[in-house]
RNA sequence: GGCGCGUUCGUCUAGUGGUCCAGGACGCCGCCCUCUCAAGGCGGAGAUCACGGGUUCGACCCCCGUACGCGCUACCA
């Protein structure tokens, strides 16, 4: 009965998982993919994500980084169940927090020598990888000089402070292995691991000890990462072993590419979440497109919101290659978001896209806005668009599109239009309908083409030749708009001879 | 150099031994719709499944090798 009950290996009760950033800047996107990945496997299986800060590198630190990850992360709704602000039972989130814990663990390494103190100078260590190199050792590694010293020596040294590490002792001659949900079984030689630094001589752990103690202490079931660590991750399950812990199950990520294939860098691009957002991209958009970059759910869907991902999300699913970051699906994956926001929800961003342009000073009642909403909907794919490409209805028109005059503006025209504002003029609170069925009259009055006054007047309301249907631009404008916007443009619009 | 990982249309991908002379999406091109531009609909071009050997009655799918790409090779993460 009890054995029933006892369940030692990793299983999908208790999933914990976290998102261990290094906080030198801000969100990267590869960074929120394995951040997204990490929370949608959670969210899927009833588990807690957790962001933890691996700040265990003084030299990189920057100022405000840590506030800007959770910003980045909260604007891409990836709420996370403890994390350094937020704190949890298992705190503090902040590895630079945590220093007595990893010497406190160090020592039972040292202990059972898994690990071992070196007093090795810097220039030892140059002159040592200068000698193998010269040699052509297939490697440079730490040759354990340090591991001969005895206890007297240790602690003479120790009490002299001069300066140590503390390595990992790296047997010979095994063969390290492990599963990882990506990539299957994986398999390394130990004759090729260095003795790697564990605690660096400013007291600071590395990385590979820190995150395997806190992934330990943290109860983290699956450690959900970068392709970048799978070469370190024979080191992790070393001490795992040492420490007679269990380890977690590994799922390495393929990484985001530029598109030559090389690493996705900030030299062909952008690579940050606040990169995107600043161009207008919807955070839907982001996270639906970032999702579908090494992973889909073996069907022919695309269009994603995160609860459907949480829904969805396997880490079967993963593919081992690299994916390019294709800024075209991108484009097109916002404007199918942006289409199916509604009305309301798009008046709220058009008003801050407003605020931040050549209009803000102008005050638009929301009745105007949300007309033009309707008329633009499906030509914009970036909420900005609504200003880009129909300045018209927030401002008139100063200039006329040159082509345009040439093609649609002839010696007639100026005629035909003082006709049409006639026929306008006479109008009564008129609707689209009344604005079209005036100008078929003065089409028919004048025996000319439709097309022969619809494009002048589209270039005189407008200024350009692409939009909404002339007869909507003009019902959202108004009459008095229209009669105002011809007479200009009668003014100004002057053939060259 | 060593070690590890990867390789299906330009790009993201489906595909788990026969239903694939390989399906979808983005992008591109054409047609329809139409006052323009979009959106939408329809259609098209685009992959000798990196290459070479096996295994098998049969391979994109399994095995081996080669090439190429990427990652790691720090007291960085």
């Amino acid at each position: 009965m009890q054995l029933l009950l006892i369940n030692m290996g990793n299983n999908l009760e208790n999933i914990r998982v976290r998102f261990a950033p290094s906080p030198t800047g801000y969100l990267h996107v590869g960074g929120l993919r394995t951040a997204l990945y990490n929370f949608l496997f959670a969210k899927k299986n009833n588990g807690k994500f957790i962001l933890r800060i691996e700040d265990t590198d003084r030299n990189r630190y920057v100022e405000g980084a840590v506030e800007n990850l959770i910003s980045a992360l909260k604007w891409c709704n990836l709420q996370f169940d403890e994390g350094p602000d937020i704190g949890g039972k298992f705190g503090p989130y902040l590895q630079s927090q945590r220093l007595e814990i990893y010497k406190q663990y160090i020592q039972m390494l040292i202990t059972e020598g898994k690990a071992y103190y070196c007093f090795c100078t810097q220039e030892r260590l140059e002159a040592l990888r200068e000698e193998q190199l010269k040699q052509k050792l297939p490697q440079a590694k730490y040759d354990k000089h340090c591991l001969g010293l005895n206890k007297d020596d240790i602690t003479k040294k120790l009490n002299e402070k001069i300066p140590y590490v503390i390595r990992l002792n790296v047997e010979p001659n095994n063969k390290i292995t492990f599963e990882d949900i990506v990539r299957g079984r994986v398999e390394f030689e130990s004759n090729n691991i260095d003795d790697q630094v564990l605690i660096k001589s400013d007291g600071y752990p590395t990385y590979h000890l820190a995150n395997v103690v806190d992934d330990h202490l943290m109860e983290i079931s699956h450690v959900i990462r970068g392709e970048e660590w799978l070469s370190s991750t024979p080191k992790h399950v070393l001490l795992y072993d040492s420490f007679k812990w269990q380890r977690p199950i590994f799922a390495h990520l393929p990484l985001l590419l530029n598109p030559d294939r090389s690493k996705l860098s900030k030299r062909q691009g952008d690579v940050a979440v606040e990169d995107y957002r600043s161009k207008d991209f919807l955070n839907d958009a982001l996270v639906n497109f970032v999702a579908l970059l090494g992973w889909n759910a073996g069907d022919d869907k695309e269009f994603y919101y995160l609860n459907e991902l949480i829904e969805k999300f396997s880490l079967e699913r993963v593919n081992k290659a690299g994916a390019v970051f294709d800024l075209d699906k991108l484009n097109w994956l916002n404007a199918e978001h942006l289409r199916k926001k509604t009305d309301d929800e798009i008046l709220l961003m058009l008003k801050e896209s407003i605020l931040n342009s050549q209009f803000s000073t102008f005050n638009y009642k929301d009745f105007y806005l949300l007309q033009i909403i309707s008329a633009m909907k499906e030509r914009v794919s970036f909420v900005n668009e609504y200003l880009s490409k129909s300045p018209y209805f927030f401002e008139a028109p100063k200039a006329y599109e040159e082509v345009s005059v040439l093609k649609n503006w002839n010696r007639e025209t100026p005629q035909q239009l003082e006709e049409l504002k006639l026929e306008f003029s006479l109008l009564e609170n008129p609707s689209k309908e009344d604005y079209e069925h005036a100008l078929a009259r003065v089409s028919e009055k004048l025996n000319i083409g439709k097309g022969k006054l619809i494009h002048p007047l589209r270039l005189a309301l407008s200024g350009i030749s692409t939009g909404p249907g002339i007869f909507d631009i003009a019902f959202i404008i108004g009459k008095d708009e229209v009669l105002k916007r011809i007479d200009t443009a009668l003014k100004l619009i002057n053939l060259p001879k």
